[in-house]
RNA sequence: CGGGGCGUAGCGCAGCCUGGUUAGCGCACCAGACUGGGGGUCUGGGAGUCGUGGGUUCGAAUCCCGCCGCCCCGACCA
């Protein structure tokens, strides 16, 4: 492509709207331009970018036995009311009306398009297992767009879901998607962890995240520098406590005037603040009923409220008032885990509680607490996990410290099993004869999100540094002056490298040697290629790679042989035109 | 949805508090000249429903009310 032909528009300044790198760069180097909150238009070279990543998840999706397919974006409202995800997914749906009234979405999400394409063909296990995936746009109406690319309300995904006649074949199908997502990430050349991860409300029983590490990210997760154990915080363990050993003195209760935090109540009573308990009150809403719980965490832990939430399994838990709490008879200050009534609340007592050995507690009393409180002696309650990981807490795998980072999610993989398929009756026969629902899996990956993810890990203060193989350009040439010997030195260049396929921007502007310089490691080609007076003199031409200082002179002659080369080495691989 | 901020040329901003000729600046854009290895200089030029609707006023970008849009934090989020 000549650069004087090219639509690129790049800008000084980068609108005040955007704060994130990614989206600051996006906009500055003419990748994409938006259109409204969470909706964006990609220039050309957005558009590429997006193309090669999707290429590279479509080789390697065809490269495990998926077949690509493509499915509608207008839905009609019957396929999610099947399932009840029509009135669960609720406002996340961008719902319209056709001429006659009639109701329809566009697409969040297509299990249930996926599921009736298959129950309408696919009778018989002899056709199992299936992997049907597509690379579509995404509509949903996201209560917070937001850092451009990251959270989009239209956006491209590649989502792909298996079919399989036993559970048994589901996890291979699991399995063999999960290494499917190590190669894609691994091509896109980013950087991420594979984690544990909550399934959500609809889940089902295993996943897992395929999370990029970067500082921009809306997640957290734990990982470990000394295994591979890695974890989104919503579900990240630690090593279980030791047991305590030995006898406690029986509990008793003290004065505690005014004493109502953790900080005042250790201190007051000389206590540190990890032989206490802190109470959490909240407000539960199951898919049947709501109620209250109280979780009951280590005076100096956090409780994780996604932990709390799945160990009740509730829909939704929220923090609930000192009012609230005296609604049903507790103190708030003065909450404790004895002589509670768990037929009004239910309750949870963190592991580390459980194990441990007496501590001071609420008396469920006003200016009281307790010392010596011992589960199972004093009082009970159902014990999980609920403890926010922190760094340095020991990793639950191997006991080195884990440390937390900032993650983007870039794909989710899960075991669906039945959850739809029995709902939408999607049955086939088995051997027996026998009616059985499919055990799906489902695995997505935000595609435009990748775009800017990876960005968000490659770029310095003049702009993008793409790794080769999604880069829109792999090489960029450039005349350092408007001579015509330098110009058509340029011109040979070019034509030399398209000859072998190599993606080429040819900077053929009549502008000063700074301006294509900053362009060009602004848009962030891997390679830059500059025809200089005094090299061409001595017969040489300058090679940078956009993430080295110095440039390299190499003989004209060479030139497209050792660019054809590196670009190879990054792991692609060029088709001459034909 | 709660809190905060913003809306004036393609982009970044000033003007608004204290209303008053033709609404200004930088970048970008067009023409010309000089220049030519890290966004160069000069001259001339084009480009604006001041988000929108209403109100106050002799007069509104500026004051008042409503609405819309956008960003950030939180809530939310397969």
């Amino acid at each position: 492509m000549r650069y004087s032909l090219a639509h690129i528009p790049t800008l000084k300044e980068a609108p005040k709207d955007a704060t994130t790198v990614s989206h600051v760069l996006l906009l500055r180097a003419g990748y994409i331009r938006m259109v409204g909150a969470g909706i964006y238009e990609m220039l050309p070279l957005g558009f590429r970018v997006l193309s090669k990543i999707a290429n590279i998840v479509r080789s390697e999706m065809d490269r495990s036995g998926a077949q690509e397919v493509l499915m509608p974006a207008l839905l009609p409202r019957e396929y999610f009311e099947e399932t009840g995800r029509y009135t669960l997914y609720g406002d996340v749906l961008m719902k319209l009306k056709d001429r006659k009234g009639g109701e329809y979405h566009l697409g969040p999400t297509h299990e249930e398009i996926i599921t009736d394409m298959v129950r309408r063909d696919v009778k018989s296990y002899r056709q199992l297992p299936l992997n049907l995936y597509q690379v579509q746009t995404k509509f949903r109406d996201e209560p917070r767009p937001r850092a451009g690319l990251l959270r989009c309300r239209e956006f491209t995904m590649k989502d792909a879901y298996s079919f399989d006649a036993t559970e048994e074949g589901a996890f291979k199908s699991y399995e063999a998607m999960r290494e499917t997502y190590h190669r894609i990430f691994k091509r896109l050349g980013l950087d991420y962890r594979i984690v544990q991860a909550d399934s959500g409300a609809i889940g089902g029983k295993t996943s897992a995240e395929f999370q990029v590490l970067a500082q921009s990210g809306e997640d957290a997760i734990v990982a470990c520098g000394s295994c591979d154990y890695a974890a989104n915080v919503e579900v990240a363990a630690t090593n279980p406590p030791p047991a305590h050993v030995g006898a406690v003195p029986a509990m008793e209760k003290v004065e505690t005037p005014g004493k109502k935090t953790i900080e005042a109540v250790s201190e007051f009573l000389k206590v540190p603040a990890t032989e206490t308990i802190k109470a959490l009150f909240f407000r539960v809403v199951w898919a049947d009923r709501v109620g209250h719980a109280l979780a009951f965490v280590r005076g100096d832990r956090e409780a994780h409220e996604v932990k709390v939430q799945n160990a009740l399994g509730a829909l939704e838990v929220v923090m609930g008032s000192a009012d609230e709490a005296f609604g049903v008879g507790l103190f708030a200050g003065y909450i404790g885990p004895q002589g509670l009534d768990a037929t009004k609340l239910e309750i949870l007592v963190d592991r580390e509680i459980a194990t441990g050995a007496g501590f001071v507690a609420g008396a469920n009393e006003k200016q009281h607490h307790v010392k010596h409180a011992v589960f199972g002696r004093d009082f009970t309650g159902k014990v999980v996990d609920l403890r926010k990981v922190v760094d340095g807490d020991a990793c639950p795998s191997c006991g080195k410290e884990l440390k937390t980072y900032r993650g983007i999610e870039g794909g989710h993989i899960f075991v669906l099993g039945t959850h739809y398929s029995s709902k939408m009756n999607a049955t086939f026969l088995d051997v027996e004869g026998n009616a059985k629902p499919f055990v799906m899996g489902c695995y997505g990956i935000g595609v435009s999100r990748l775009v800017a993810t990876a960005i968000e890990q490659n770029h310095d203060a003049d702009g993008i540094r793409w790794p080769m193989t999604i880069a829109p350009y792999q090489v960029i040439v450039a005349a350092a002056g408007k001579e015509d010997d330098l110009r058509a030195a340029a011109e040979s260049l070019y034509e030399g490298l398209r000859a072998r396929g190599v993606e080429v921007l040819l900077d053929d502007r009549d502008e000063r040697p700074g301006v294509k310089f900053k362009d060009a490691d602004l848009i962030g080609i891997p390679l830059r290629v500059v025809v200089g007076k005094k090299g061409l003199a001595e017969g040489k031409v300058e090679l940078k790679a956009r993430t080295e200082k110095d440039a390299l002179l190499v003989p004209t002659g060479d030139l497209v042989d050792l660019v054809v080369k590196k670009i190879e080495a990054a792991g692609v691989r060029l088709l001459p035109p034909t």
